[in-house]
DNA sequence: ACCAACTTTCAGAAATCTCTGAAAGTTCAG
DNA sequence: CTGAACTTTCAGAGATTTCTGAAAGTTGGT
C-alpha cells in the first residue's frame, strides 16, 4: 500500500506529461512509467486494468514504444499472450531516442536548406543576400549538433568515463534543479 | 520574383511544421522563419500580412519567441510601434533553447527523482526494490545529460572545434576534460 | 482446417491545443 | 489630462490530436 503506489501513479503521472515534449505520445509516456515500476514484464490487460485505459491506446501505446526501441514484447513458450518489459538499459534507449529525433529533425531541416541555399544563388537583392547568409550560418550550426549527436551515437554515450567527470564538475557548479 | 519568395515560404512551413517537436508552437515557428527571411526588423502588422495571421496569434507569437530569446523586439525612437528582428547570433539561440528545456524537463525530472526514491526507503517488496534501482539508474542519467547541457550552456556552446575536443576528450582515459 | 485466445485496426467521440477578433489596456505626444 | 496609436488579453470558434470500443485480423494448438 501507500508509498508504492503513490510513487508509481506520479511516475506514470510525470511521464504522461513530459513525454509530449519528447515526440512520445502521452498515453506511450504513461505505460512506460508503469512499466518501470513493476519487477514483472505486464501484458496488455494489466496495462488497461492499471491504468485505466482502452484496449486499443495500449496496443498502440506498445506499438510506438517498442517503434522508439524502449520496450520489448515478449511472448512465454505455451501462451500467446504478450507481455511487455522497459528496457533497462537507459544508455541504449537514450539512444533511441537521439537516433530517432536526429532522423526526424536535423535531417530534414539539412537536406533542405542545402535545395534552397543554391536557388537563392541568383538573386541580387539584399533579402535574398541576408536570407543566404543566414542559412550557411544555420547550416553550420545544425551540421555541429548532427555531429554531436552522431558522437553520442556511436560512441555509446560519452562514454561513462568522461561522463563521470562532467558530472562532477556539474555537481560541484551548483546546479541544483531551482524551483518550480 | 520567385526564388525567394517561394523559399521564404517554404522555410516558414517547416519552422511551422518542426516546432512543435521543440515545444514551440506552430505560430511561433513561423514567425520566426519569416523573420530570419527579412533584412529589416518587421512590426506586428507586416507580420500579419505577410503570415496572415491574426493581431492576436502575432502578439502570442512574438511574446513566445522573445520568452525563448529568440527575437528582440525594437522601438524605434518617435513611434510607439514595435518592430522585431531574430537573434542572429545562433550560437545564442541554441544555448537559450537548451537553457528552457532544461528548465522544462530535466530539472522537474530531478526534482521529483529525489523526492521519489527517499519515499521508496521502507517498503520491502520486490516491486519496491526494482523501482528504486530504476530511479536511482534514471537519475544517474539524468544527472548526465544535464551535466552535458550545461557545459554547453557554459562554455560557449559548441566552439567548433572545442566541441570535439570534449567529446574525444571525454572518451580519453582519466584525463580531466579541459575547458576553463 | 478449425477454434479459441489475443492483437490490431479504425471510424467516430472526446479532449486538447490553437487561432480569431474585438474589447480592454498601455503608452506617448501635445 | 486627453486622445490617438498600438499592444495585449481572452472567450469562444475551429482545427488537430488522442482515445474508445467493437469488428476484423492473426496466431498457435489440436
Amino acid at each position: 500500500m501507500g508509498g508504492l503506489d503513490d510513487v508509481r501513479g506520479e511516475l506514470v503521472d510525470l511521464w504522461g506529461r513530459l513525454a509530449p515534449l519528447w515526440g512520445v505520445t502521452p498515453a506511450a509516456g504513461r505505460v512506460f512509467g508503469w512499466l518501470l515500476a513493476s519487477s514483472d514484464a505486464i501484458d496488455a490487460d494489466g496495462l488497461c486494468e492499471g491504468l485505466g485505459m482502452s484496449r486499443g491506446a495500449v496496443s498502440m501505446a506498445c506499438r510506438e514504444l517498442a517503434d522508439w526501441g524502449l520496450v520489448h514484447g515478449e511472448r512465454p513458450p505455451g501462451t500467446r499472450r504478450v507481455s511487455y518489459r522497459p528496457v533497462t538499459d537507459l544508455e541504449r534507449a537514450a539512444r533511441s531516442i537521439v537516433a530517432t529525433r536526429k532522423r526526424r529533425e536535423w535531417d530534414p531541416m539539412l537536406q533542405h536548406l542545402q535545395e534552397w541555399i543554391p536557388r537563392l544563388k541568383g538573386e541580387r537583392s539584399a533579402e535574398a543576400k541576408v536570407l543566404r547568409e543566414r542559412l550557411s550560418d544555420l547550416e553550420g550550426l545544425v551540421r555541429t549538433l548532427d555531429g554531436l549527436a552522431l558522437k553520442l551515437l556511436e560512441g555509446g554515450i560519452v562514454p561513462k568515463l568522461g561522463l563521470k567527470l562532467l558530472v562532477s564538475q556539474a555537481k560541484r557548479k551548483g546546479s541544483a534543479p531551482g524551483g518550480k
